[in-house]
DNA sequence: GGTAGGATGGGCT
DNA sequence: GCCCATCCTACCC
């Protein structure tokens, strides 16, 4: 596959379904270790319930209202870190969660981290796996990605790949709206549809 | 192949 | 005090 670019920051500021979509084979960076994203859901602002945002603005879905591109980070059943992509313009307090990557860089840094034996897929196909690997925490909250430390870039050329879209995974409200993401049949999804 | 249950802590009512 | 945008292990076909 060939080289990546920046992402610029404008590129971030499409409605949370768009960008879900778009964000599908963009590759996310962090603490020498990398991996290509295949796994998106939307969540969006006003009637969607199953949003975070739907509760209005707190201290932690701040960062939901701001400007988009920034990193919404948080902590889930106590022992997991869930990264999402803020979509949209100001007050429009979408957002796009990382579900799950393909490994492209620093594998031996991702086993160590995730403490398990297993296939590469298993290291990163699941949101809560992929921020562990990448050593993705609560530090990085509010952060721009389209440079520094923790950051997403596309590829120069982007790959030719099918994608599929289905209702999103573990919540219980809008639970058949189609706002999940994945590149189709890939072998690093959370679930295999 | 499948599912049931526990870990664990911040946010919100 | 209850609820999670989850994951792993144990156990059962």
């Amino acid at each position: 596959m060939s080289a990546t670019e920046p992402m610029p920051l404008d590129a971030f500021a499409l409605p949370a379904p768009e960008l879900a979509q778009a964000l599908l084979s963009t590759v996310l960076f962090h603490r020498e270790t990398a991996g290509m994203i295949v796994e998106t859901e939307a969540y969006l602002g006003g009637d969607d319930l199953a949003s975070h945002s739907a509760r209005g603005e707190t201290m932690r879905t701040r960062v939901l209202f701001g400007p988009p591109g920034r990193a919404y980070i948080y902590l889930i059943y106590g022992i997991y870190e869930c990264l999402n992509v803020v979509a949209g313009a100001v007050g429009t307090p979408g957002c796009v969660l990382i579900r799950a990557l393909e490994p492209l860089c620093g594998l031996p840094s991702m086993y160590q981290r995730r403490g398990l034996a297993g296939a590469p897929a298993t290291l990163t196909n699941g949101p809560g796996k992929l921020t562990q690997a990448l050593d993705i925490t609560a530090k990085q909250y509010g952060q721009r990605l389209d440079k520094g430390a923790l950051r997403i870039r596309r590829w120069r050329d982007r790959p030719i790949f099918e994608t599929a879209v289905t209702p999103r995974i573990g919540i219980s409200e809008c639970v058949d709206w189609p706002l999940r993401f994945v590149w189709a049949r890939h072998p690093c999804l959370s679930r295999a549809r």
